[in-house]
DNA sequence: TCAATGCGTATGTCCGGACAATCTGACTAC
DNA sequence: GTAGTCAGATTGTCCGGACATACGCATTGA
């Protein structure tokens, strides 16, 4: 079978880019079968008009999702196993919608309180001073699912209910210009409360799936710490990742 | 502050790995401030005898772990956060040994069981056939910390009741010649059965922290299916992500 | 005073070529 | 028949250069 390549020189799209694209998508395709070999980059390289190094970049690209995989002497070929994504800083909100569920968000609080030792440490703020509050409950099929508890710091974003409720907060900060680039999570279990099981309409003592996580930006600003509570017979964490080399 | 930076011509060490090495290195002992500009590309590959290509690369390979941001038209600086590691698909033995902890593995079966359909799914392989199955019990000061069980396809490694005890079964895996790739991990909470409360020393009904993982080597064959689970109030999952740009 | 413009700087993209390292498979020698 | 050897194929590494693009800042203009 012959893959349909082609690059467009006029768009301001990069080469490298145009061509990862496309063979993603024969991939996802399933036009390039799992195990198949690429064919080697010279002459990929020559049929498409590029440069070697061109076409490099964009097999790199995949190469790093995982999608394939190179073996000197031999050649690049397409991955078995079905990767889907492997483990991307997404909000709860971006992986119900994918999931195709459509949720609901309650804003319970949306304050600014003073700055607990814990939250000041977190955010890297001074103990003591102003920092937002938000309190969520997310709820899908009408039933509660997660409780979320985040906290940012000041003068940060504006912080409008309405939006909160209509989106995620990662989205709002995305819009809002903020480059996120890391974070820090701990992901753990407990008992719930008789307050927290309340919320999430469970029973005291009821195993709850907790996450906590610190959010970056490239400057290595602390823009938001969080602490999730979910049902554990509504939600778990799923994800793939990938063996640095 | 002049940061000391040379490269091995002889060594078969590539040339752009030597750098971001020693990059890295600089970063991590604080010769490189986070914040700091890292100079422009072309200066410093002429200081090192390299080419632009070379050095990018080697900038690059640390962008990719998080250490350093790009802007164009500005520079490349250090990040000021504190990257540790983003999320490796570490073994629980290397977890504890890199927390300072000696894990201590107690086997508890070690033999051939014919695959459940879950099972022969996770494996890819005929409902019925024979899998090796590996139960384990994880100790960290002499208290049960985690349950471990992983069904492996058969004949794919010697799996010595000793070996296993000593060590872990990724590194096992990684001693056999196999290549570990991708896993799909689904990380969740339950409250314990009698069974798994009296095997971990808790209560029935206590909260567990609970992980799947089917791992894949990089020909997609799966090369392991665990069930695992863990007491929450000594293990939790902590590890730092990247938003992929 | 404030906004628009222009310029320098640094990274982003792309090219064409060269040699080295490694894997596979076929051939050869014992 | 088996083991060692060699050649072809393919990716890995590296070079030197070219132009495009975006950011920050100083200058200019209203």
């Amino acid at each position: 079978m012959t893959l349909e390549l082609s690059v467009d020189r006029g768009s301001p799209v990069p080469l490298y880019f145009q061509l990862s694209q496309q063979l993603e998508a024969a991939i996802e395709h399933g036009t390039l079968t799992p195990g198949s070999l690429l064919g080697n980059e010279i002459e990929l390289a020559a049929r498409l008009g590029l440069s070697r190094p061109t076409v490099r970049q964009a097999i790199q690209s995949l190469v790093d999702k995982g999608l394939l995989v190179r073996r000197r002497g031999v050649g690049t070929q397409v991955v078995h196993s079905q990767v889907k994504r492997p483990l991307e800083l997404s909000s709860l909100y971006d992986d119900l919608e994918a999931a195709g569920q459509r949720p609901a968000t309650k804003v319970l609080v949306n304050t600014v309180v003073s700055a607990t030792a814990e939250i000041a440490a977190a955010l890297g703020v001074a103990e003591g001073s102003d920092v937002h509050q938000v309190e969520r409950l997310r709820l899908a099929h009408g039933e509660p699912m997660a409780y979320l508890c985040n906290y940012l710091p000041p003068a940060l974003l504006d912080l409008d209910t309405a939006q909160l409720e209509a989106t995620g907060l990662y989205r709002m900060m995305r819009a809002a210009g903020i480059t996120l680039h890391s974070a820090r999570q701990s992901i753990g279990a407990r008992a719930a409360t008789s307050e927290e099981a309340e919320r999430l309409a469970e029973e005291a003592g009821a195993p709850l799936l907790t996450m906590q996580r610190v959010t970056f930006d490239d400057t290595g600003r602390a823009v938001e710490y969080g602490t999730h509570t979910y049902r554990p017979t509504r939600y778990s964490f799923e994800f793939q990742l990938l063996v640095r080399p």
